[in-house]
DNA sequence: CTGTTAGCGCTTTCAA
DNA sequence: TTGAAAGCGCTAACAG
């Protein structure tokens, strides 16, 4: 019954490639996978018939039996801000060049949608994964539950658990930026800053404070807004410290939408402040404002994150290497006059 | 031999469930599908098990037997366009409400590449696709090279084939823009525009051309460039318009590259210029700049794709549907004093 | 060089 | 309500 359906609707399959070339599957599959062992006139009719007929290989099939899928899972917070869009054009391309697709989601920062997506994933066998984690929590990320597969975080460092990473010099450039604006003068520098709870806020915060301690200037708390998300927020915050009779002549951002809010704030008030902000953006140069801004390969995070995440997939057969971790680095640039 | 491991590293598989749980194969199946008719004691045993065992399903398995793999592709031009991202996530939007999973790829513009993805896809037995097309050519998206499969075309028309696809009033967008900058007074508007063989161009330079027309005013073409790609073919293309002796007084550009572009030109000539363009962008409303900008939301483009997609998925059996097109409208948007 | 056999993990069909 | 058999399309392993 139904002797394996030639000539209806369905997609040609292997066996009917074969009957049209007049050979065995077997020879089929091994053309296809550039087999040298197959004779010229047999490859030559193999391609005919796949012409001929249209045919297409089932991946799907194939990921059963060879028990991996040929694509990695990409599981970012934000896929709005183009940070992270970059990110995964970094990955895509790192990927592409070793034949992995990318299976591209967004958790929108909700650490519930990232556990359901981080279990598809595993359940769609991807042979890897790469995430930037929403939470504080990582326990759905650990090794136990993934059963070993392969998984990077980028941007921010593992928690609870051990894991390869990537992550951005985020001490570094705040330390540098608030350096800067210091050595311009700046005697009350504003912080504006993302929810402590993330480790990028928290290790730019420490930036910020350490370049005031190494600069023996004592950093007022007063001057301090953390936990701000979106532009309208920081912008509020930042029209507050301005207001107050001890407002600072500059103010540190810890991330684009905050700049941009205090941007807003700065442009209301008509006074002159110094910005410095993490996350270079379009036309910062053009708004004529005294800006200082740290800047980062966000691609760069994203081809690391690709390549260590395909280190660990070839190499996994080789005992539990050690969780590496690579720090991407910033610069400073400066737009408008000082 | 080989007596379907049980207890080695290898992830368990519904015969491990069903063996821990006392009961068959299909009743662990039953179970995670929902299906009432399973008894209430199996049901908990099963659970546990699953629990126990840390069982996933492996939706490799199951695609390959139901023949579709719950996910549809995405091909974009341009990732790191924010246009695109959000086209993205408007279609992730839709997907999930439907339990689809997107598998999102990027052409940078080359048709090479969106051939080979979209190959790609098919053999990954997608269940359906939505493509913004790179090129011209469209042969290889038509039904008879996809066999059927559903897809639907974002952005661009369809050409030299009949397919669903979602646009934007690029047309009217640019006649309104245009019209508004002929009221307040421009006589002579320069054209920055994209290559005329992409769709989006051509239609944004029917619009800029009717509005013209409906003014009763004859565009001059010595004032058209078009064909521009990126920033600085703009800024130049800008600059040489703005230098000439019979200059234009204002500008449109066909996307946000060219206006900033034009942003650029304009701010180093020091003389006011207005400015038109399509896709808004961060702080044009900060720049102080007389800025005319034609909207829309591009979210509502993929969501628009993904709901089309979704409705050809399911209705395919019910016979060809004719292809259906809808355009998502935009609005003009004044920034600065005009 | 080529083919046969077996089976990846799941679910549909049919029978109990 | 439950299970046994069969097979989705492909390829590793083993003949020949």
């Amino acid at each position: 019954m139904a002797q394996h359906r030639s000539g209806d609707g369905g997609a040609p399959t292997m066996r009917d490639v074969a009957a049209s070339a007049g050979v065995s599957a077997m020879t089929v599959s091994r053309v296809l996978k550039n087999d040298t062992r197959v004779s010229e006139p047999a490859r030559e009719r193999v391609l005919a018939a796949v012409e001929e007929l249209g045919y297409r290989r089932n991946e799907t099939a194939r990921s059963l039996r060879l028990g991996g899928s040929g694509m990695i899972g990409l599981v970012v917070t934000n896929l709005a801000n183009p940070f992270y869009s970059r990110l995964a054009l970094g990955v895509q391309e790192v990927a592409s060049e070793h034949g992995l697709r990318v299976l591209l989601s967004n958790t929108a920062e909700q650490v519930d949608k990232e556990r359901g997506l981080v279990e598809d994933l595993a359940s769609r066998q991807v042979d890897g994964m790469i995430v930037v984690p929403a939470g504080s929590s990582h326990r759905h990320l650990a090794p136990a539950a993934l059963r070993g597969m392969p998984i990077v975080l980028a941007s921010r460092p593992p928690a609870g658990m051990d894991a390869d990473c990537v992550l951005v010099d985020d001490f570094g450039g705040a330390e540098q930026a608030t350096a800067q604006l210091i050595a311009d003068g700046h005697r009350r520098i504003g912080f504006l800053g993302n929810p402590p709870a993330l480790y990028t806020g928290a290790e730019r915060f420490r930036g910020y404070w350490a370049a005031h301690e190494s600069a023996g200037i004592e950093p007022d708390e007063s001057q301090v807004r953390r936990g701000l998300t979106d532009v309208p927020t920081a912008e509020a915050a930042a029209r507050a410290l301005l207001d107050a009779p001890d407002a600072p002549t500059a103010l540190f951002c810890t991330n684009n939408r905050l700049t941009q809010g205090a941007i807003r704030a700065v442009r209301a008030l008509g006074r002159p402040v110094a910005l410095a902000g993490f996350d270079d953006f379009d036309l910062a140069d053009v708004l004529g404002l005294p800006l200082t801004i740290v800047s980062y390969d966000a691609d760069e995070i994203g081809r690391r994150a690709g390549q260590m995440l395909i280190d660990r997939i070839n190499g996994s057969s080789a005992g539990p290497i050690p969780a590496r971790r690579t720090v991407v680095p910033t610069h400073v640039i400066r737009y408008g006059t000082h």
